[in-house]
Formats: structure tokens, sequence, C-alpha cells
DNA sequence: GAAAATACTGAACAGTGTTTAGTATTTTTT
DNA sequence: AAAAAATACTAAACACTGTTCAGTATTTTC
């Protein structure tokens, strides 16, 4: 049955083509611009093609949202290593302003939009990736407590605090809005260093709560 | 010329129309959802009267950004009555977090939509209503260094790192994250709790730091 | 070689924002 | 009062969108 299982790869790399297309694409020129005709002009098949591989567009969103957040994922393994909790913390910090500055799309799918998460919400079958970062997340801050940091916190809450902080700044800097007031405010600041400083900030927060 | 008059007045209502139609629709089915031609059949008129009124779409988006900055300073300037700054401080933030709520569709087009604030940026003869509820926040951070809270902190940065935590509890909150990571972690705790209880932590930091 | 399954597409449908040519109506001018 | 000009509005079209479906080659199975 050799044929067969070369068709079926042959289907799963136009499937893979598909997505890649996408991504390119959307990155390119953001979701709402980048239409099923532009990606099947991209891998050379028709429109219809496209449904074929995937339900609807929501489908191929809902795929590169899974990638993104394997993409995220993939950004705090890497600070395994550390070995201080906090240490740990701050990195992760600068890892997520990282990847929503280096991939600003792919951010805005997985946490500004409502319809892919919809998606997910339905699938039961499979682990979801978002849930695994804010354990990393939940994690960290739990060891940061066994060594002074947040002390007489509840740690979920802790969690969710400094992901909304970050999140916030992020999506306060993708969509312009930092730019925006950072303008007036800190004209001889960048807006990169404006993000920093302003993380910055909360690790001086978290610094002098330390017990 | 009473009857230019006349005339001015029925334009500048019929303007007004059309903004309230969109502003309802809008409320009602999400921007993406509400079509010109939704809007012209709810003011019974045809969509190509739509642009003699307005430009483009973006131009009546651009009217209800304008319209939402405004609602959002007066959900704050009713806390004016309280003389103390952090007390403030706090009413702010839950007004923050309560129009939120009560307008999620607004609150996106304010904070979460890049095309509405690339238009402010090209009005320079208007005064910007959004760079008005920052120099609120920034002068109440300033008010509450007086007495004691956030002290040794750059005000700027601090309001920029609290602005950023709302903003992101709110988003996160609005796009179903908050639903989908707090039906794991928080199962009793319904979701305008958990938005609360979030905030509340950092009132908390906030005390704790206070000298 | 005939039948069946596979892979793909052209054309259409219903929707979108927007433009343009044209039509009534009202106002101004002669 | 009649002609000209300005006003208010619209039907129809254009180019686009996601999506569906009938139909066509090609390949596989019998």
């Amino acid at each position: 049955m050799g044929v067969a299982e070369r068709k079926e790869r042959h289907k799963e790399d136009l499937k893979r083509e598909i997505l890649d297309a996408a991504k390119t694409l959307f990155a390119e020129k953001g979701l709402e611009a980048t239409s099923i005709r532009a990606i099947a002009d991209k891998i050379e098949y028709s429109p219809a093609t496209i449904y074929l591989y995937y339900k609807d567009k929501n489908e191929i969103v809902h795929a590169l949202h899974r990638e993104g957040f394997k993409l995220l994922v993939g950004h705090f393994e890497v600070l395994n290593h550390i070995n201080h909790p906090f240490e740990r913390l701050k990195g992760m910090g600068r890892a997520y302003i990282q990847f929503a500055l280096q991939n600003p799309d792919i951010y805005t799918l997985l946490f500004n939009m409502e319809e892919p998460l919809k998606h997910v919400a339905n699938c039961f079958e499979e682990w979801d990736e978002g849930d695994r970062a804010f354990d990393i997340l939940l994690q960290t801050v739990k060891e940061c407590q066994t060594v002074g940091y947040f002390t007489g916190f509840n740690a979920e809450q802790m969690s969710f605090m400094i992901w909304s902080m970050m999140h916030g700044l992020c999506t306060l800097r993708l969509t312009g809005h930092l730019e925006h007031v950072g303008a007036a405010k800190f004209s001889d600041l960048n807006l990169d260093q404006l993000m920093s400083s302003t993380f910055e900030t909360f690790v001086t927060v978290a610094e002098k709560l330390k017990t």
C-alpha cells in the first residue's frame, strides 16, 4: 500500500502548504486582508481546493492559533535552565514581550480575537496549549513564593495580574496606543524602551514586596 | 436665511441618525457584522446616502471612537468628589472595568483596534480625548505619591503599568480568555468576581508598598 | 476495457464597501 | 412665470469577500 501512503503524504504536504501560505500572507497583510483566493493564488490551486483540506477559513485560523501557542511555549521552555524562579519569571516577561513584537499578528490572533478561542472550546479531544502557557506562569509564581516573593498573595490571582499586565502592555503597543500616548509623555524614549521600563517597574514592585 | 438654517439642522440630524443607527447595530452585532447597507436600512435611506454624510465606514467608526472616549472620561469625572487620591484611583479602576463590561464593543473599538487611532493621528485640529483619559490617571497617581503611595517610582511609568494591567484584564475578559483559563482554575468564582479580585490584588500590592 | 473513486476547478451565490450616473425636487436667477 | 442651477437622493454597477456545487479530467479498482 505504498501508493496510498504516498498519496496521503502528498495530501498532508498540501495541507501544510496551505497553512504556510496563509501564515506568510497573514504576517504580510494581516488576517482580515488575507483572502482564501489570495492563499489559493499563492499555492497555485483554485480557491475551491482549499475547502477540500480545511472546512472553512476559521479552521485555517485555528491551525495557526495552535502553532502560535506552541511557538510561545517554546519561547518559555528555553528558560527552563534558569534555576532561580524569579530570574526565570523575569526572563518569561522579556520573552513574552519579544514574542509579541516579533510576531505581532500571531500575538493578536492568540490573545486578541474571540473566534479562534471559541473553536478551542469546542475541541475537547485536544490538549490546549494556551492553558499550558498559563500553567507555566502559575508554576513559576508558586516557585517564587518558596523563596520569599509574592508572600501573602494567592498564586492564581497574582498570575492573572501579571498576565494581564504583560498582555495589556503588548496589546497597547501593537494597537499603537503606546505610541500615541507615549509620544506625548516620553518624547526621548523609544517604544521598546518604554515597554521594557514599564515591565521593569513591575519587577521593582515585586522586589520591594519580597520578604 | 431661516430656510437654509433649517436645512442645515436637518442635515445635522441625519448625520446624528446615521451615527445612532450605527451605534445600535454595532452594539447588537459587533463592528464587522454591521454593514453600511444595514445602517441604511435602519434609517430608511439608500446605502449611497450614507456616503453623502460620512466619507467612508472608517469615518463613522471614528465618530463612535470620539463619543466612546467622552463616555469613558465621564465615568471618571463622577469620581472627582473623592478627596483621597488612592480611593479615587481605586474608584477609577472599578469604573474602568464597569465601562468595559457595559460597553464591550465600544471598549474594543477604543483600545483594541488600530484603524481609529490612525485617524486620530491625522487630526491635528481636535483635542484628543484619549490623551485626556491618560492624563487623569497620571494626575491621580501623582497625587497618590503625595500621600505615600508609589514612592520611589516614576509616575508616568507607574501609570503605564496600571493602565496596562487594567487594559489587559478587560481585554482578556472581553475576548473570552479569562473565561477559558478561569474556568479551569477557579470553577467556583464567576468571571466578574475574578476580574474584581485580580484588581483587588493590585490594590493590595499598592497598599503594601505604601511608605 | 468498464466502473468507481479521487483530485481538482469554473462558475455561481449572497454578501461586503464604495462609486457613478442619473432623477426628482427645490431654490435661485432671469 | 419660465429657465437655470443647485440640492437631496438613489438604482445600478464594480470589485471584492467566503463558500458551495455541478462538472471534468485523472487515477485506481474490478
